[in-house]
Order: structure tokens, then sequence, then C-alpha cells
RNA sequence: GGCGCUAUCGUCUAGGGGUUAGGACGGAAGAUUCUCAAUCUUCAAACCCGGGUUCGAUUCCCGGUAGCGCUACCA
């Protein structure tokens, strides 16, 4: 009866958060083990929101994790919500209070003070609570006074008539035990395990006793989630065999945490932590899942780049790993709201976007950048991710079909610019593929095709390498009269346009990057042919003379 | 402080008593090219420290150190 129920049955997987934030990576990597485990398995996925502290729970957060979820796009088969069970809990409190498992505990709640963090010893009850008699328990229960319903963890060699066996008495000593599916063999000295709290003064019940109540009723097989709670576990071990159930199969999953080895927080970190972040700036769900897995988790080939069926298949609870991994995000200046507007994707990249201000003279190693003025360089999106979600992003950016990519970047472009077609979006997407790591990239790397007029861009660009503006205004000159009559296909426009070159004497990139400049308003761009294609004989032309008209 | 968990390139990881310690991202160099990307090639880059066991440890054991977690009437 203390075994892990290993039968042939279908696992029961949950994934349980608290309403108390917005949905972060490292809950999203859970859900995210959770579903796959129950997928590869055929197994029941339950959402459940463990909203018992009801002190800090909020509807914000409630939305920002059904958000986050969503948008992963994995789904759930059943759903709970802790709060609405409160009944249960109290049974199972009574249950195990009953079997005179648990106590009162009379005494005022802590303030809270900085005791926790430990001087000295370890705490283990109130005194004289534990001892307390039924009689005066009852007596002052019944006078109304405020009590907490506290675990009676065992101490002495009679407590639990028959000692299941994960609870077992060996020289001398009670011991709590259970095997965990990533850490393996774990055994705690119930010494070492407070008496901690069922129920709480007011009633409600606590995170524990609440979540191994569900656990129990809800037929949970297989606990997974983060290793925070691994030392948590022998309690809960505690609970469910006072109550007289099998202790599900446990599997702990490292932490994920920032590039500094300090857990994930939306105060320190900002919203790089958050799920809705990486979705509004443009990553695949399928990518953000993909780079998830691999953190804590591998497949054990030398595979990266995984399709969601694929994880489905490699999944398994052995290719979990035991150490806590980085998100290697970039900690500078990542809370700080990004100027929306002028980040050229190219230049950007082509001059560091990072400027390390002068005066601000550090002593070169430890000084962790410190933003000390918001106004100071700004890093662009792809310089605060981690570098692999980007990869893995563009990776799937490029698997995508062109149909697919095109329908995932229209609602991004027309946010900006409601006017461009499906039609049009889907001639600009295939120039575009290559050149995003995001699905917001779109608007850097092909916001020429959307304005009507250009942004103002430094005439000098138009000067072709190792010439000058004459040969510039030639070459515009030039290409004027050819784009007046050329078909506007890639092969006439490259057969037409090389020719001219030929022609002028220079050499065809001393031909291409003055035209491209007038079209695009830099000189990173697509490829010259196509671009002009979608771009059509008016819009370029105009665009011709108007560079020229800035050259003179 | 107590208890627990962990330790392979900068990061994610594979591996495991004898290996040129493998892959990926990122970095560097080169090829290709109308620029930028993409693609291809090459290079640099790691077993925390100290003991033990052993013919031989990065791998097994012990200790240390460090990091993280728990130590709440938070979850």
């Amino acid at each position: 009866m203390s075994q892990p129920s290993s039968s042939t049955a279908k696992p029961r997987v949950r994934f349980a958060p608290s309403p108390t934030g917005f949905l972060h990576v490292g809950s999203a990597r859970t859900f995210i083990f959770n579903r796959l485990y129950a997928r590869r398995t055929g197994g029941t996925m339950i959402l459940r929101l463990d909203d018992t502290d009801v002190e800090r729970n909020t509807d914000a957060s409630v939305t920002s994790i059904f958000e986050g979820l969503k948008w992963l796009g994995l789904g759930w088969d059943e759903e709970y919500k802790q709060s609405e069970r409160g009944a249960l809990h109290r049974q199972m409190a009574e249950a195990i209070f009953q079997k005179g498992l648990a106590y009162r505990d009379f005494t005022p709640a802590h303030t809270g003070d900085s005791e926790k963090s430990g001087a000295q010893g370890t705490w283990l009850f109130n005194p004289g609570m534990r001892e307390l008699s039924p009689q005066e328990s009852d007596r002052r229960a019944a006078a109304g006074e405020p009590f907490a319903l506290r675990f009676r963890v065992p101490r002495e060699g009679t407590m639990w008539g028959q000692p299941p066996l994960a609870v077992r008495f060996a020289e001398g000593k009670w011991q709590v035990h259970f095997t965990d599916a990533v850490y393996g063999e774990q055994v705690k000295l119930a010494a070492d395990i407070e008496d901690f709290a069922l129920l709480r003064s007011d009633g409600m019940p606590t995170y524990h006793l609440a979540s191994c109540a569900d656990d129990a009723d809800l037929r949970i097989s297989h606990i997974i989630r983060g290793q925070d709670h691994l030392s948590n576990t022998f309690k809960h071990v505690l609970i469910f065999e006072a109550a007289g159930y099998a202790p599900p199969q446990f599997a702990h999953l490292p932490l994920l945490v920032a590039p500094d080895g300090t857990k994930l927080s939306k105060r320190r970190h900002g919203p790089v932590v958050s799920v809705t972040t990486y979705r509004d700036a443009g990553f695949l769900p399928e990518a953000f899942i993909n780079f998830l897995c691999l953190l804590g988790w591998s497949p054990k080939d030398d595979r990266t780049k995984m399709s969601l069926q694929e994880l489905i298949d490699a999944f398994s609870l052995e290719g979990i790993n035991r150490a806590n991994a980085v998100v290697n995000f970039k900690e500078s200046d990542v809370g700080r709201a990004p100027s929306p507007a002028n980040a050229d994707i190219f230049s950007a990249t082509a001059t560091p976007s990072v400027v390390i201000p002068s005066g601000f003279a550090e002593p070169k190693g430890e000084l962790r950048a410190e933003p000390r003025g918001s106004d100071l360089g700004v890093a662009s999106p792809e310089d605060t991710f981690d570098p692999k979600a980007l990869w893995l992003n563009a990776e799937h950016i490029r698997g995508l079909t062109i149909e697919d990519l095109s329908q995932r970047l229209l609602p991004k472009v027309q946010e900006k610019y409601p006017n461009v077609t499906p039609e049009k979006m889907l001639r600009i997407t295939p120039l575009i593929r290559e050149r995003i790591k995001l699905l917001r990239d779109v608007l850097t790397a092909a916001d020429f095709f959307f304005v009507e007029q250009l942004p103002p861009y430094d005439p000098a660009e138009l000067i072709p390498q190792k010439g000058d503006v004459a040969m510039a205004l030639k070459v515009l000159q030039k290409a004027k009269e050819v784009l007046a009559n050329v078909e506007f296909k890639h092969d006439p426009l490259d057969q037409a346009l090389r020719a001219a070159a030929q022609l002028l004497g220079v050499k065809a990139g001393q031909m291409f990057q003055p035209i491209r400049v007038a079209v695009c308003g830099r000189k990173n761009a697509p490829p010259l042919f196509e671009t002009l294609e979608v771009l059509g004989r008016e819009t370029t032309l105009a665009r011709i003379k108007q560079a020229t008209q800035k050259l003179n």
C-alpha cells in the first residue's frame, strides 16, 4: 500500500501553479514536461490552480497564466481550482487529526521576522502544544481560541501503530523515504522535519495539505514539479501516509536560474522571465517549447531542433538532469522599455548597440552592469534573450512554409501597418525568412515594403564601394532608364542591371548598392532583384528619383 | 546555523574506470555571394579542489569548497 502505484494504469499528472504572479518560464517548463509526459504515456494532464493563499492571489495573475498556457497551445484534459475544494482539504485534515497524527497549536502565528534565515538550531515545534491533552485541546478550541493544526511528525517509538513502508523506525530513529525519478533514493530523519502546519488559524488549508489532498483525490500518479519542493516532499509523504494513501511517484526538476545563479524573479530580472514577453517578441511557441525542453532535459542524442512530436516521442523522466540550468539572458537593461521606433536591425548589428558610457569607470570584473539611467544604450530584444533561444526560433522560422510564416507575420505587421494585405505579405515573406530571428523582426527587416515614404537616411550610403558621388549619380541615372522599361521580374532585372553595369564600366556591386539604398533606405537588405520585383516599378522609380535629389 | 540537492567548454548538454572528453549556441577565421542573412569548412574553448580505491580516475568512495533549495499559519 505504501508503494507508488506502478500498475498499468494510465498516468495522471498535474500542473499546479499558484496565481500570485505572471506565468514565468520555469513554471512553463514544468507545465511542458508534465504535458509531454502525459502525451508520451497516453496519460491525463490536469491543470489545478493552487489558490489557497487568498492574500496573494490576483485575477491578473490567473489571466496571465492562462494567456501564457494558451499561447503554448498544449492544452490539458481536466481543470480544478483549489479554492473550491476546501471541504475536501479540511476533511483530510480532520482524518489525520482523528488518528492522532495532528494536533492543535494555540501559539499565535509568527510575526514573520528574520528568524527564518536561521541563526541557531532547527525549530521543530512550539513548546507545550504537542503534548496538550485532548481534553485541554478540545476545551480551548471550544472556547474559541484560534489554533493552527500541525502535523505530529513522529518523534517517539510508538506513534504510528504499524509504520508504513515510507515512514520507518530504524535504529531508534524515525525516517521518511521516497524514491525520486530524477534524484533517486531520498531519506530524511524525522528529527529534521518540523511539525509543519496543515490548517491555518483561519481554517484555511496550507499548501502542503491542500496539495496532497487534491493529489490524492485526483489520483495523481506522478508529481512532476520544481526541485524547490524536493525537501518538502518528505512532508508530503508523511501526509499521504497519515491519510492512508500511497504516495505517488515523484520527479523533481532542476531549477531554471538567472545568469548570476539566483532564481528567476521579475523584480530582479525583468520581463525576460515572463512567458508573455516571449510571445510578444515573436517567438514561435514550438520554438519556445523546444528551447525550454533542452534546459534540464536531454534527448541523449545530438538533436537540438525538435518538433513537438519529436519531443513527445523522445521524452522520458530518465532524460532529466539534476543540476540547475541557467537561462542565459542578458541581465543588463531588460527591464527598461526599449524605444520601439527606429531600432534598425541591420545597422544595429553592424555597430555595437551597447555603448559603455564614458564616466562609467568600472573596476572591470565584478560590477554588474546596473543601468544608471534608462536612456543609455537600450538593448534590443535580440540582445536580451538567450542566444540559443533566438537561434532555435530562427531555425523553426526557417522550417515553416512560406504560407504558414506569412500568416504568423501578418498580425505583427498589421499592428503597425494596418493596410498590408495577406497577398503582399506572402510576397515579402520569402525575402525575409532567413533574415529574422523573431517574428517581430519583420518590422525592421521589411519596413521599406510597408511604408509609403522611406525614413530619412544618410545620402553617403548611396555612394558605392570605391566610388564617389558622381558614380552614384551615374548609376542611379542609368538605373532609372533601364528600370523604366524592363520587365519587373527577377531574371530580366538581373540581366538588365548587370548589362547596365558593364556599360557604365562599374562592378555589379557598385551598380547594385546605390539602387539598394535608394529603394530600401539602407545597405543591408534582402537581395535586390526580388526586392524590386515586390516593390514594383512605380515605387522603385520614385525612390530612385528621391535618392538622386538627395545627392544633389 | 540545521537539513538536503548539485558540480563537464562562457551557456545548454553527451559521455563514462583506459576516449584525440562528443554535440549545440555563442565567439574567431575562411568559402560562397549584389549587401545582409542563410549555408558550408576550420579553429579556440571544459571534467571545482584534496584525499582514497585501482595497474589506471574526469568517471567510484570520502572530505572540502562553492552554488542552489528547504528551514512560514507562502507556494
